[in-house]
DNA sequence: CAAATATAATTGATATATCAATTATATTTG
DNA sequence: CAAATATAATTGATATATCAATTATATTTG
């Protein structure tokens, strides 16, 4: 008995939903916004919460680490979305803010957001939705325990 | 009452799922193999179980497009784990073989990833594992549909 | 059969991921 | 307090992702 290929796994129907969600999101965003990745998205609106927020963290919120999230950061100052400022309490940080361009996505995004989530939720009830989450917790916590 | 943020989503609990799990078993086969990537390595039990698939057919079952497995493809051949040669049936194709030393990996790969679906399941019943397969193909085909 | 179309793979450009090393500043500790 | 250590962010190198264009060959169609 040689060992189940990859593409019958739970592992596979998970990474198989997370990347069909993100395709179908994408071409929604893409639809209306130009020039607007599911992540830029993202960390627009997780700034418009949290303005404090070091690029640090916001890395940490949409799986990324520092340095593509640096990177990342670029693009959208060059790209006329944020606004990058010395933090004058803790000169190693960033303050970002959010232009006057994304501020006016951030009209636009999260209508089409809460649409793709619900389009892609679709007949599934919310005790499904819990045991989703249950499960999958217990997937991360048996990787990242010891 | 604005949008509920992206970390608060069953999207962000999949997505987490799936890169902790990819993490943990990058983690327990660097532990033994050198220089071999998850990807690379389900590349070779593909390729171990279906000799005959073409690169744009290992693409699709690990999730990359045709320009990705190229370079992936590239890599594995110089890193001597594959060899690339010319279908004669039909030139617009390759036949991808597996080189001694990847076939070494061969022996040394399913442990480790038969391990890994053990631990990162451990405490996770069948029927959860059903349900959890069940909701991830909702998922996917109503992302998929239209 | 020749022209049109389709397919497998590659290439180029740009973005992102990952790791290690580095820079600048802040915090801790002897 | 000075030296050691920690932290936030950057940079460089290399791999991978994504899109569009290209190349080479195969298949279809008028």
């Amino acid at each position: 008995m040689s060992i189940t290929l990859p593409s019958e796994t739970v592992f596979h129907a998970i990474e198989r939903a997370i990347k069909e969600y993100r395709k179908f999101s994408q071409n929604n965003i893409s639809n209306q916004i130009k020039d607007l990745t599911i992540d830029q998205g993202m960390v627009l609106l997780f700034l418009d919460k949290h303005s404090e927020l070091t690029q640090k963290e916001i890395a940490a919120l949409v799986f990324k680490d520092n340095a593509s999230m640096t990177r990342m950061i670029n693009l959208m100052v060059n790209k006329d979305y944020l606004k990058r400022s010395i933090n004058s309490v803790d000169r190693r940080r960033f303050t970002i803010e959010i232009t006057a361009k994304g501020k006016k996505v951030l009209e636009t995004l999260p209508p089409i957001i809460l649409n793709n989530r619900e389009k892609s939720l679709e007949g599934i009830t919310e005790k499904e939705l819990l045991q989703l989450e249950t499960i999958l917790k217990k997937i991360t916590s048996n990787c990242t325990k010891s």
